[in-house]
RNA sequence: AAAAGUCGGCUGAUAAUUGCGCACCACAAUAUAUAACGGUGUGAGGAAAGUCCGGACAGCCAAAAUAGCAAGUUGCUUGGGAAAUCCAAGUACCCGUGAGGGUGAGGACAGUGCCACAGAAAAGUAGAAUGCUAAUUUGCAAUACUGCAAACAGCGAUUGUGCAACGGCGAGGUAAGAGCUCACCGCUGAUAUUGUGAAAUAUCAGGCAUGGUAAACCCCUGCUGGCUGCAAGUUUGAAUUUGCAAGAAGGUGCUAUUUCCGCUUUUUAUAAAGCUUGCAUAAAAAAACGCAAAAGACAGAUAAUUAUCUUAUUACAGAAUCCGGCUUAUACCCGACUUUCUGCC
RNA sequence: CGGGACGUAGCGCAGCUUGGUAGCGCACCUCGCUUGGGACGAGGGGGUCGCAGGUUCAAAUCCUGUCGUCCCGA
């Protein structure tokens, strides 16, 4: 779990993270991105989001977005988080794919939505 | 042995590293009630599910005894239970070779409706299609007995239709037949005995009069104030709207003390100051409580990785106001008792 | 979390109240009409009535359970 600081809560910040229409695709996740920072100090907030579409049964979604807030955490632990510093706000969308997978499965789907947002950054 | 039946148990454990929610404690900082770090404790289920019943709790409406009407609901008996489409034991019936299992188990002489097609007829002591008839009347043959034919009538046995045809079967009886009579069985009623009771058993009587359907309307019986559900509801609160008076203008998902983007005034410029106040009114953003005897939030905790043990990296599955039930979904393993149409000895 | 609807032919809908025959439009197939196509006319095929159990002589319809889809309440 995540620290509070960095969770993305109320429903106006969702909203105007899906507004920002910064998107990013990858084989098991839906990467929305919110506008740019003002303020270097102020944390990067990151939302999940599993919809009942995705599976039935609150066990397999709960899975999915615990499986999401490790890698992420893990990324915070090890101060790995330099591509995404420069947003406000990030919300994780989970596809069906995203069923039935392991940790590691996840993680390395996870990495290569980072390599695409850093690429983006660049340009 | 195999195949079954009944009743249960379990719903992984330990260690390491990294973490999260809540409660309490301590410390410092800002500053006077809070965030992070730290310590201690604690942290999903047998179904948490479906929302099918019953409550607690809350608000609104109605009303207080009692009685009636309406509405809803219950439906074999006894006991348990706050109550229940609840539980236990029994009764009756049905299913199974059996151990056992199941049952929405009052009433179809209170009334109404329906019973397609077929069939004469679908409930009205109905009807004569296929049929039966040595009685009665007439005709013919004949001494007569009798035979043949027709009429009037009798019949509900046979054939046929149908899920279902007005008790069943046998004997007597009769022209042919018929509970018309009798035995047995079924049904209905009465009495006696046993049992708390549902009922059971026995005896006697009736003479069949009562087709099915009430998960059709309904009737009877017992019970119940009704409706809405924690998005119930309670409290705090004063952003904002409108009007009046003064007036320069604010904006945003977050961070913003006017610190970011803008605006106004003053000033050459840097820069500085300001971006509301009072009264009345409308509406109700938001927060807390509701909501926790050791889970308990409001984008919502209870986790991730690795190793060892093990059947177990595994089935069904994630608390959301709280309890009591029911129903449904469920992998592997373990225990106790029981049965036999079956196989072998 | 609570409340409420709906599942019938490839698609959109009737029928359910009051149980016995499953029907309508579009689409599909065949034939006709036309030089050819469309339109039009005639004929035809296609449905475990979401699934399972029960009541009944008989269930799309009545009852119970279950699965799925959708709507409403901040």
């Amino acid at each position: 779990m995540l620290k509070k600081n960095n969770r993305l809560k109320s429903k106006k910040a969702f909203i105007a993270t899906y507004k920002n229409n910064n998107v990013i695709n990858s084989e098991m996740f839906i990467l929305h991105i919110g506008k740019n920072k003002t303020d270097k100090n102020c944390p990067t907030r990151v939302g999940f989001v599993v919809s009942k579409k995705v599976h039935k049964r609150a066990v397999k979604r709960n899975r999915i977005k615990r499986l999401l807030r490790e890698v992420i955490r893990l990324m915070y632990k090890s101060n790995d988080t330099s591509t995404i510093d420069n947003y406000q706000s990030l919300i994780f969308t989970a596809k069906k794919e995203a069923l039935e997978k392991t940790y590691h499965e996840v993680k390395n789907d996870i990495l290569i939505l980072l390599n695409k947002l850093a690429k983006k950054n660049i340009q």
